[in-house]
DNA sequence: AGCACGCCGACT
DNA sequence: GTCGGCGTGCTC
């Protein structure tokens, strides 16, 4: 007897266990740890993933069968098991949360119901039911509203119910033309042909200039001919007809040229040589490479990939939203061609899931992609690369809320291989790290073309306010753009959105327009004439006059890219404008598009937010403003300073890359910042000792781990009581070493009617805490369910939310 | 999560 | 009497 112990696709607590399933017989053997399958659970079937095969349950009593393999070959190892197995404790998650997180979305299942008509005899009643067919779809029942009846057949054994496991991925297939005859044997059937099947002869004549073995049907059909002169020719013998599948290739139409290593430096030769060690040795060891913008550590990356790779081993690099950063896929593509696998949000469900096949069976050796690339099922991995290291979109917001860092590190150990941390602005967690030598820091100090660094000015725009420049381009930074668009050099301008987007304002009575279902102000959006929430999605009609006061007075406040552009046309009417930002890079390719039309000169002036302060390296850029340096410095985050301090590094860090120089200029509101200033000098080490010092005082990491609680309900008394619960029994079970603050209304208390409380715990080493959040977790469950309470656990989190 | 089972109110 | 409301509890 033959026994596999499933975990269920049902994320909840009471089902987080193994399940146990008979193998049937013809599967002995075949079903491996790693598999998916299709079990049946309850009156279902469901999908699950086999962790293991044993001889003997304690359930023998009520053991069931399972269903079917859903999966040929294992699609989760043994290593990516027990990494799904630690990530579900580490991180208070599912188990199926962590296992389906490690795979691309098309292999989550699909489940559909059927009615399956069991009496088949003549009976007008069941045949009007399923339309004279055998079957009938759920959801067809339930649109024609004939469920009660079908369920009452079920009763009366006359129907059935069958559930489907189906997988969300397609394969795609296209069709191949195999030629079946040799060039004499096609030439008399060119002969023979009548004069008037001119396609026919078309393809033929194509086919005897090619003489290839096969065709694609795209290929054949660009001769011309339609598809049924192309079925001719197979009836007639000239070809073969199979199906294949073929990968969607999302760089089908992009030219790579080789690129070969380049010479290094004797700083990086310095930089890369522990790291070539430690692959040589197959040893595990962090590396945290330090090195400021332009000093070449993407050759370092390069250079140590292609060291793997010469061992016969694989590579895994990480990066921020890759879609926002094509140029870094260019640089790998061109130095490893069809070696390389790219894992990004911008690649479409069936292309994410061709590329991980690809890994899969072993047709890549390289993985460059965003957060999730960090799970890619390789066997013998080398090592991982996770380049802009503080990025915080490293962390995962959702379940399992795992960050990319750690998860890679475990890896790591597991593979004995080295993870480089690559960084001119590291996170403070990974520069302390480096400092109390638990990873090994390496530094580039020097710009490759050892071009200086960006002249950086800082404009008090309170002065500008004084001397009545009311616009928002501060007097330098209007001359200097005007003296670029005269040199016919560009200039990237950055505007932070975040932190106050534009709010409506009553000038005369200070009236806010709210969100009535969350405390937070409603953002004003140009482009539908709106006022917009952005946490629950209520919009309403923007108002001509003030709700409260009637006054017509009313302003915009915050500053959107459009308004920028706007400006910018109305002081510069011929400047050339591309603005990005969600808006203007929605669709698909639109961004490298625009990138594009910017790099080929057609454009003066880049604008835009986030998205453009990374990994941007264009030659021409000799100017960049940043309009409001400090409108994310007063979120309510213990990492605002450390966030400002690295955008306005990286934006600074895009001017003057290559033989021109390049010029800075930063408009703020607090040119006193340490944060400001010290980016203003691209002071790395004085910004983390000053920023250190806050967070010692502050109790923050990296002093402190962190572990919030978030605790939601509709009713404020319900939400606070329950929050102060928690907190208590919490504190009764960790020692007095532990710092918890709460229970306090969350940043944002209110989100779509639900307040929002919260409890914060600080702490250095609580090996208890894990059980007894997981204790937390348990207890409350029933009572959470029962009584419409949400709560969220995020161990190290990244949003304070 | 789903789904069945079960125990109480308004109807043919 | 029964249909159907959704509270409770289980799923190998």
């Amino acid at each position: 007897m033959k026994i596999a112990t499933v975990i269920v696709d049902v994320p909840t607590l009471g089902t987080d266990k193994e399940f146990d399933y008979l193998i049937p017989e013809k599967w002995i053997g075949i079903i491996e740890p790693g598999m998916r399958v299709a079990v049946p659970f309850g009156p279902r079937t469901i999908q699950g993933f086999v962790t293991g095969v044993k001889s003997d349950s304690p359930f023998s009593n009520k053991l069931k069968a399972l269903k079917e393999p859903l999966d040929i070959t294992p699609v989760l190892n043994k290593e990516l098991l027990e990494l799904g197995e630690w990530l579900a404790t580490d991180t208070l998650s599912f188990k199926i949360s962590c296992f389906q997180a490690m795979l691309p979305a098309a292999m989550k299942a699909k489940y559909e119901k059927r009615f399956l008509r069991i009496n088949k005899e003549h009976n007008p009643f069941l045949d009007d039911l399923f339309a004279g067919k055998q079957e009938i779809s759920w959801k067809k029942a339930e649109e024609r509203n004939i469920l009660p009846a079908l369920h009452a057949e079920i009763k009366f054994g006359n129907a059935e119910v069958v559930y489907d496991v189906k997988s969300l991925a397609r394969k795609k297939m296209i069709k191949v033309y195999q030629t079946m005859m040799v060039n004499a044997e096609i030439l008399t059937l060119l002969n023979s042909l009548p004069s008037n099947a001119s396609n026919q002869k078309k393809i033929l004549e194509f086919v005897l200039k090619q003489q290839a073995d096969e065709y694609s049907a795209k290929e054949l059909s660009e001769t011309g001919a339609p598809q049924s002169s192309i079925q001719a020719l197979v009836k007639k013998g000239v070809f073969s007809e199979k199906s294949v599948e073929v990968y969607r290739d999302p760089f089908e139409h992009k030219q790579f040229t080789r690129t070969e290593p380049h010479p290094l430096t004797n700083e990086q030769q310095e930089a890369i040589s522990p790291i070539l060690d430690t692959i040589e040795c197959e040893k595990y060891e962090t590396y945290l490479l330090y090195g400021v913008t332009g000093s070449g550590k993407t050759e370092i990356y390069l250079q140590s990939i292609q060291k793997v790779l010469d061992k016969g081993q694989e590579a895994i690099v990480l990066v921020p939203e890759i879609s926002l950063t094509p140029q870094m896929v260019d640089r790998f593509k061109s130095r490893f061609g069809d070696d390389v696998a790219v894992l990004h949000s911008g690649l479409s469900i069936g292309e994410k899931y061709d590329e991980w096949r690809k890994v899969q069976r072993k047709e890549a050796k390289v993985v460059v992609g965003a957060r999730s690339a960090v799970f890619a099922p390789f066997e013998n991995l080398g090592i991982i690369i996770i380049d802009e290291e503080h990025e915080t979109s490293y962390k995962q917001e959702e379940l399992p809320r795992y960050h990319a860092r750690d998860v890679a590190i475990y890896r790591a150990k597991h593979h004995h291989c080295p993870v480089i941390l690559g960084s001119a602005t590291p996170s403070l967690e990974s520069f302390a790290r480096a400092q109390k030598k638990v990873y090994h820091q390496l530094t580039l100090s020097r710009r490759m073309n050892n071009k200086e660094l960006p002249h950086v000015s800082i404009v008090d725009m309170r002065e500008e306010m004084r001397d009545g420049n009311r616009s928002m381009f501060s007097r330098e930074l209007h001359s200097k753009l005007a003296d670029r668009l005269e040199k016919k050099e560009q200039t990237i301008l950055f505007l932070n959105r975040r932190g106050h987007s534009s709010f409506m304002m009553c000038r005369d009575c200070g009236y806010v327009m709210q969100c009535p279902h969350c405390d937070i102000s409603l953002t004003f959006h140009r482009y539908t004439n709106e006022m917009k929430c952005h946490y629950c999605g209520f919009n309403t009609f923007v108002p001509n006059t003030c709700p409260e006061c009637s006054s017509n007075h009313i302003r915009y406040f915050g500053t959107g890219t459009q308004k920028v552009e706007e400006e910018l046309y109305k002081i510069f009417p011929d400047a050339r404008v591309v603005r990005m930002d969600v808006d203007t890079t929605g669709r698909k390719g639109a961004h490298e598009k625009l990138l594009e039309h910017f790099q080929s000169g057609k454009a003066d002036i880049l604008l835009g937010t986030q998205m453009i302060a990374k990994g941007l390296d264009f030659p021409n850029i000799t100017l960049v403003g940043v309009l409001s340096a400090d409108t994310m410095l007063h979120l309510p985050d213990f990492r605002a300073s450390e966030k400002t301090f690295q955008l306005l590094t990286q934006v600074s860090g895009r001017a003057g890359r290559h033989e021109l120089s390049g010029e800075v200029v930063i408009q703020t509101y607090t040119p006193e910042h340490y944060s400001v200033q010290f980016a203003g000098k691209q002071d790395y080490d004085r910004f983390y000792h000053q920023e250190m010092i806050m967070r010692k005082v502050g109790s923050y990491p990296p002093f402190y781990y962190l572990s919030l609680i978030t605790i939601s309900h509709e009713d404020l008394m319900k939400t606070v009581s329950t929050t102060e619960k928690i907190t208590k029994y919490i504190q009764s079970r960790i020692s007095d070493e532990a710092i918890i603050l709460g229970p306090v209304a969350s940043p944002i208390p209110r989100i779509n009617n639900r307040y929002r409380y919260q409890c914060l715990i600080k702490y250095k080493h609580e090996p208890d805490l894990k059980p007894t959040l997981h204790k937390v977790l348990e207890h409350y469950q029933q009572q959470f369910i029962k009584e419409g309470l949400t709560i969220s656990i995020d161990v190290n989190p990244y949003m304070m939310m």
